[in-house]
DNA sequence: GTCTATACACCGATAGAC
DNA sequence: GTCTATCGGTGTATAGAC
């Protein structure tokens, strides 16, 4: 058989890509989609230019490959969930993974809602499977947690929803780590609470005087 | 007397300097400073690219611009707030007052903490005097805020400032907005009470189970 | 496939006529 | 002061040698 004809330059390919998407996943975070150049990726891992483009088509298709698999690793997370946990735990638990994953370097961030680059992902057929997986989840859970009453009644499950992915890159996280009074550990668990602290809130202390 | 002699002049370039300003703001609130070219501004006032620096000498410097005018609105709103609001309401309508200006397109938006912009920024002495001021009474109101019970002694006064900043430019509102199953009053209303609902909230329900 | 070199487009800033 | 035209620099993507 030709089997294992050539398992090894496609094993060093293969090697090479996640070396090149883990470069990728840190200056994402760092720098965002716009700011980051092919000339950055090249240098970070070691390469040149030209060679990424055997790998990857376009800058789009690059990033948005790092996006793929940073979506791929949040439903692993989900499904690794004790089953006893409630719905509203595992949307919680589900904050705390990405704050302490950003912590780490590890989770680009969309710069803005418009922009070329958010049209080019929809444009990508991989991601969106994915996003809209995820995306379905996410409302199967905030739905099932507002039912038990985990979560506010008063709000849709839109505004649970894209709190939620609006916490997932809230520069509040740079500004406590930039501000250095606390540990990793506090600032993740500080935003989860106000987070989730404010989508259990009922209407009271309405500020009362006027 | 001299002093008559070109008012008219001045009156018409002053004017000039708001409207650009103006669309310096929308096109920030937009597409971000990165995105936005100078071309952009030029064509949404109608002048000239080489016009525009013989108002601002540069990209940096007109972007500071609209953000310091910015500032200012927001100090002169914290002055004209009724004397009897409490700390914890004071924040409370500021953030508000913040989103509605948001939905008009009035707020320019910073993509990330990084960035030659931000370091940009810091060496505007105008722009840097502003944002010095608004921090320190946002971090006055916070700290009275704590101590009288509004917002929950857990959190530092970091937690809390940054927190605001980071929900006046959170994109949970364009989001909201995209999705169109609320009015604006109701996504302000929302998002004002998932964030000081999470402010005021203690650690009850730690999500129980393990 | 990986390299170097380059084509092509875009953007910030400036020059010079009016 | 406003216009048109252009420079210098940068970034994506491609071509061609090895």
């Amino acid at each position: 058989m030709l089997a294992l004809k050539t398992p090894f330059k496609k094993q060093q390919f293969e090697a090479r890509e996640e070396a090149i998407l883990d470069a990728v996943n840190r200056l994402l975070s760092e720098k965002g989609f716009d700011l980051m150049t092919m000339d950055d990726v090249a240098d970070a891992v070691g390469v040149a230019k030209g060679s990424l483009y055997k790998h990857f088509s376009s800058k789009e298709r690059l990033a948005a490959a790092a996006m793929s698999r940073l979506l791929s690793q949040t439903l692993d997370v989900l499904d690794g969930f004790p089953e006893q946990w409630t719905a509203g735990r595992r949307l919680e638990e589900i904050l705390r993974w990405t704050l302490q994953h950003r912590l780490r370097g590890g989770v680009p961030h969309l710069p803005s809602t418009r922009g070329a680059f958010q049209r080019a992902l929809m444009m990508n057929i991989e991601y969106l499977a994915l996003a809209l997986k995820v995306n379905k989840r996410f409302y199967a859970l905030a739905a099932e947690a507002r039912r038990s009453g985990e979560i506010s009644a008063l709000f849709g499950d839109d505004v649970v929803v894209y709190t939620l992915y609006a916490r997932s890159c809230d520069p509040t996280l740079e500004f406590l780590q930039k501000a250095g009074a606390l540990k990793d550990d506090q600032i993740v668990e500080a935003m989860v609470q106000t987070t989730f602290g404010g989508l259990r809130a009922r209407l009271d202390q309405p500020s009362s005087s006027n």
